[in-house]
DNA sequence: AGCGTCAAGTTAAAGTCGCTAACTTTCTCC
DNA sequence: GGAGAAAGTTAGCGACTTTAACTTGACGCT
């Protein structure tokens, strides 16, 4: 398996996904072109429709990636300290301002298109981890929603780069997210 | 100034602006071409050119009216009733609910650029309309700030079709959003 | 009136992109 | 070891943004 060819790539899904990603660090303002990833793999422009449908796919399933990294990431942050609820909205924004071109797409893919049910249902376990630290609360999911709402707010205020340094700290943001 | 000849149009700036809002309306989720825009208008794919420097400028000043108009309507729900901060948390999400292409590009044009100056200056104008419903609070700009983020997460939820229908309604939206 | 200038259009064409079609190479399995 | 499928390839089409060179028409000046 590490001897090989150089014509079959072999694993160029995954390949694909991670040309994205970095292509996402490099500009997080612009979706990376086929043709791009395609050359960072070092494979024609075409290979990848062995693997996705179209290009929209591809995206999806980057996005996919990025929540499901996402959730990983607020479940451990959940189980690590004291005040799950703030050190999981630290890590939320932290995600944010990490990888801001990734945030941007994964929440840029699915207007209009009721494809990509997966995309859905790791959005939807994203918020599940959120949700989870309301469960000794009357409403935990409109406690949670709200939670949400305002980290989303702040975590693209955050990758668009729109607030002053001195309020860009995501753990004083995320504090005050959660007081409320 | 009702006569014209057919070949200059006359307000072209103008007449594009509009075309990209309503071609935002007819699909939501993709930019309009210019080339779309320019056919609207009954003008060669070109025309555009005399009056943006490209297409990146034309979506920019779009998104800067987007503002503009939510700004406006903000401020004249914050004067209307007896309780201006919920009036405008509805209005800013009805804004929305009513334009979610426009609102999806008001929020997607600013990334990586720091050209569009007077875009900022647009969105900050349609953010001070919510700081001023703070002026009675001890914090009005962190508190301003924490309502606009989650009225833009529940926007951007509202606007990606992404809640349940019972929860959808703006001024649910609106109460849940200012009560904390 | 007529002329020059300039803004605001035009067509032509280059280069990139997503995608399809037809083909070739390699892997796998009998 | 041969067949067929999987995973690549090149060629090329149509749409897109953008540039360049040209044309049209409005307006001010003498």
């Amino acid at each position: 398996m590490a001897e090989r060819s150089d014509y079959h790539h072999g694993a160029l899904r995954l390949a694909l996904l991670e040309a994205a990603r970095s292509a996402l660090r490099a500009d997080p303002g612009h979706d990376p072109s086929l043709r791009a990833m395609a050359d960072a793999i070092g494979v024609s422009a075409t290979a990848p429709y062995a693997h996705f449908p179209d290009k929209d796919t591809i995206l999806a399933a980057v996005a996919k990636t990025g929540f499901d990294d996402l959730a990983v990431r607020l479940r451990a942050a959940a189980g690590a300290g004291d005040d799950a609820r703030q050190d999981v909205a630290r890590t939320y924004l932290e995600f944010a301002a990490d990888e801001p071109g990734l945030y941007r797409l994964m929440f840029a893919t699915r207007l209009d298109n009721r494809r990509f049910a997966d995309l859905a249902a790791s959005q939807r376990q994203a918020f599940a981890a959120i949700t989870e630290t309301y469960l000794d609360d009357p409403f935990p999911e409109r406690s949670a929603m709200r939670l949400w709402g305002t980290l989303h707010g702040f975590a693209q205020l955050l990758a668009v780069d729109c607030l002053p340094d001195a309020q860009s700290d995501p753990a004083l943001l995320a504090e005050l997210a959660v007081s409320g």
